[in-house]
RNA sequence: CGGGGUGUAGCUCAGUAUGGUUAGAGUACCUGGUUUGGGACCAGGGGGCCGAAGGUUCGAGUCCUUUCACCCCGACCA
């Protein structure tokens, strides 16, 4: 990307509205704009990072036998009145009429229309297991979006569900998605935790969430600093005041207080904050049954699927990166998400020694098929390292005044260390760091 | 959905109490020049039906009515 052409608008200000870290930077970085309340337009660098959250998702995924499909954003307001959720689900769900005044859905969700695709297509115990998922936007009217990202109305979903013949197959592949979810959100840098959820009527196992930890972080979780246990306080506390007293407390208020129960590990158990970016439920039959989809057993006998849903929230992901990596200046994206690698900084492009080093970099290092920017502005210098802090890149290399000694520098983000380098060693040290 | 608040230039905001020339600042943008290691400086310039509709008035950004949008607190929330 060369930055002279591309469509970057950085801000010095963010919209007095924006107040969590994500929504600001990500903002003030040229990633997303706001369309309305909860909507959010992905400019070229949002974009670039949504994919390749979706990407690692789907690579990890497709890895564990889940299989990828498309399921239609607008669905007939039939399909949810045969599961009741057209009652239960309420004013969440937008409902929009065609021209012959027919009255339809945009998904908050997907079970439904999975179930009825998978019906009468799959009749058989031998067909079974199957895990199907799609990664597509969802629309949730709630009553009150905000948080930027975090919490819009239409948001990138990725939604799984699997099909079972058996409650010990579906726990096997509930145990798979666990151990695949913990892969993709370790792939994507993030420090998180598995934590046991409300499980309502299902059982103790039969719930859990991953949470990303962060300050800004909605959700109050009770983890354990020496094995990997984790819950959210809602379920280990019975009574509502209890909850909502621990709830309403800040990231700072919460790492003071200390809390009696021990870790059945024997280790001290803490309070943190995290944003839920990934849910996985086991089911059971309650969709299968409501919509009579069923399989024949090994005696030919007629029983409705168990199942499972797993869930992440690829847009919000995005946010939580964010949420977890920043600093005063900007974002700190991970290795895996950051939307390139590298960024060339020239600092006075009339300067032609740095000019064309910075050029010959650029494309030698394009060639190799390094993600990288080059900011060929004319701008001063500041201007364009507060641009690349704010953005994000991982690295960026200083081609400036050192040059008249040989010198260029390479500047990490997340250390904001500036190495000095040989400038004809610069190739070479870069392809190194990146690999 | 209950309570509160805000809509004025791309963005951040003055101006509205007490109606009165041509509606302001900073920033961003355009032109020219200088500058070039931490969001530069000088000069010039473009950009607004003051959220919308209606009303009061000789006259409305300012007053009244209606409406829309957005934000905050709460309730709700795979």
């Amino acid at each position: 990307m060369r930055r002279s052409r591309a469509f970057v608008p950085t801000t010095k200000e963010a919209p007095s509205d924006a107040t969590l870290p994500s929504h600001k930077f990500l903002l003030r970085g040229g990633f997303i704009n706001s369309q309305g309340a909860g909507l959010y337009n992905f400019m070229p660098l949002g974009k670039i990072v949504l994919e390749k959250i979706r990407a690692i998702v789907k690579e990890e995924l497709d890895l564990a036998g889940s299989q990828e499909v498309q399921l239609s954003f607008v669905t007939p307001i039939g399909l949810w009145e045969r599961s009741g959720r057209s009652e239960t689900m309420g004013k969440e769900m937008l409902r929009i009429k065609d021209r012959h005044a027919s009255e339809f859905v945009l998904s908050p969700t997907n079970e439904e229309a999975m179930v009825e695709m998978v019906k009468n297509r799959v009749t058989s115990y031998k067909d079974l297991p199957l895990n199907l998922y799609q990664i597509n936007t969802k629309f949730r009217d709630e009553a009150r979006p905000r948080y930027g990202l975090m919490r819009g109305r239409e948001f990138l979903m990725k939604d799984g569900y699997s099909f079972h013949s058996s409650v010990e197959d579906m726990i096997r592949e509930f145990d798979l998605m666990e151990a695949t979810y913990k892969k993709i959100f370790t792939r994507l840098g993030l420090d998180f935790r598995v934590v046991a959820a409300d499980s309502g009527a299902i059982g103790g196992e039969g719930s859990k969430e991953f949470h990303v930890l962060a300050n800004s972080g909605e959700d109050t979780l009770v983890v354990c600093e020496a094995c990997d246990y984790g819950a959210n306080i809602e379920t280990i506390y019975e009574s509502e005041e209890e909850i909502d007293a621990l709830k309403a407390k800040s990231y700072e208020e919460i790492q003071e207080l200390s809390i009696e129960k021990r870790c059945s590990c024997g280790s001290e158990l803490h309070f943190k904050k995290g944003i839920e970016v990934g849910h996985i439920f086991q089911l059971g039959t309650k969709y299968s049954s409501a919509l009579e989809a069923h399989f024949n057993d090994e005696n030919g006998r007629a029983k409705p699927f168990e199942m499972a849903t797993f869930g992440i929230g690829v847009s919000r992901l995005v946010a939580a990166v964010i949420e977890q990596n920043h600093d005063e200046e900007g974002c700190v994206w991970t290795k895996s998400t950051a939307p390139y690698m590298l960024n060339i900084l020239v600092s006075n492009i009339k300067d032609d020694a740095q000019n064309s080093l910075g050029e010959e970099l650029y494309n030698r290092l394009k060639g190799a098929g390094i993600e990288v920017t080059i900011d060929d502005r004319k701008e001063r210098f500041g201007f364009k390292m507060k641009d690349a802090e704010l953005i994000g890149f991982p690295y960026t290399v200083i081609v400036g005044k050192e040059l008249e000694n040989g010198i260029v520098e390479i500047f990490d983000r997340k250390t904001k260390e500036n190495t000095p380098v040989n400038a004809d060693e610069v190739y070479e040290k870069i392809t190194e760091l990146l690999k």
